[in-house]
RNA sequence: CGCGGGAUGGAGCAGUCUGGUAGCUCGUCGGGCUCAUAACCCGAAGGCCGUAGGUUCAAAUCCUACUCCCGCAA
């Protein structure tokens, strides 16, 4: 049996169970990984490598690191010469260009984690949760220049629990990504791949995250647009409000019986409320800046004056 | 040397500037009241104030070093 001959471009967790089943699949032959540059991160900003560069590493797969692959002369050559049969892009976190595009013999697979046309961008999983969908899934197109606008190969949904979080449903399409990948390998080696157009009056977009999209303004929104929100970030990037002036990380809140004013906070009998346009929620877990995670009523156990809760 | 906050009974905090008996809101335990309760009343236990040095008659408090936790940023 012949392998096809692959080559990978992730960067984050989130590439690595993909990556793992591919250079464990006895029908692929995993000629290299491709990466980001290792970056400083965390605090003290010490330098970090990729999770997929570090897997890589561990397991003897050679790997390249790059900000940007299209400018890669040399590289670009070895890559070709590896005559590839297809390469594989999941959370790459860079743009291919049309030599990348057309260097493997099938082109270029990228996994994306909605079911596209919907949520083209970097964020789909968060914005599936933000707008209070039921229903997301993996799905991988054929890539072509336009950001996620290629011909859909295969896909799988997955359905999406009233209350999970981003981070739940993240590691959720973490393992689904790889599911799928090996799905479509399965359909190459049968030659049983189809190809279907995306249907464009039907796009929508899902834009990175900016840490801003986390700030909460309970006077402007509804209980469910907010806990929509809450989940969704939850726990990247998070979502923050500020209370007497200090950063106030939102953890869970949920709906509470008792009526204040939109965007008038208080304690009431031990549980930190706080009102929306239609209702009241009552911020069950949050983190002041500085402090460890705690619930509402331990918070206010220490707190004496009015509480104000402002978007700073 | 990226910026900043913090460490005080089980929890969340005050007290530190201006050294001099360890305080607040809870929780816990015991008792009481109530049809009941998140309530209320009475009582009790529980802290060498992160670690190590230093200054002082005297240090949670001032000085020095260290450890750990966290927010921002990336």
């Amino acid at each position: 049996m012949k392998k096809f001959r692959v080559a990978y471009c992730g960067t984050p967790d989130f590439s690595v169970p993909t990556l793992e089943l591919l250079s464990k699949h006895p029908q692929i032959d995993l000629r290299y990984v491709i990466s980001m540059p290792d970056r400083p991160a965390g605090r003290g900003m010490e330098l970090k490598s990729p999770e997929v560069i570090e897997f890589a590493r561990k397991n003897n797969i050679p790997f390249f690191q790059t900000e940007n692959v299209n400018r890669e002369v040399e590289f670009k050559k070895i890559l070709k010469d590896e005559n590839l049969d297809f390469i594989v892009v999941l959370a790459f976190a860079q743009f291919l260009g049309e030599e990348m595009l057309t260097m493997a013999r099938l082109g270029c697979f990228n996994i994306h984690t909605s079911i596209l046309p919907k949520y083209r961008g970097a964020a789909p999983i968060q914005y599936a949760l933000w707008n209070g969908d039921t229903e997301t899934g993996v799905s991988i197109q054929q890539m072509v220049k336009k950001m996620d606008a290629g011909d859909l190969v295969h896909f799988r949904t997955v359905s999406i629990g009233a209350k999970e979080t981003g981070g739940e449903l993240y590691a959720k399409l973490k393992e689904e990504a790889a599911v799928a990948m090996d799905d479509l390998i399965q359909k190459l080696a049968e030659g049983k791949v189809t190809f279907t157009k995306q249907d464009e009056s039907q796009v929508s977009f899902a834009p990175t995250l900016k840490k801003e999209d986390g700030l909460l303004k309970f006077g402007e929104k509804t209980t469910t647009q907010i806990l929509n929100l809450i989940r969704a970030l939850d726990p990247w990037p998070g979502t923050y409000c500020f209370l007497n002036g200090k950063r106030l990380k939102v953890l869970k809140a949920e709906k509470y019986h008792a009526g204040i004013a939109a965007g008038k906070a208080k304690n009431d009998m031990g549980s930190l409320i706080v009102g929306c346009t239609d209702g009241t929620l009552r911020l069950a877990e949050i983190q002041l800046e500085g402090k460890k995670p705690c619930s509402d009523r331990e918070l206010l156990n220490g707190i004496k004056t009015d509480i104000i809760i402002s978007e700073k």
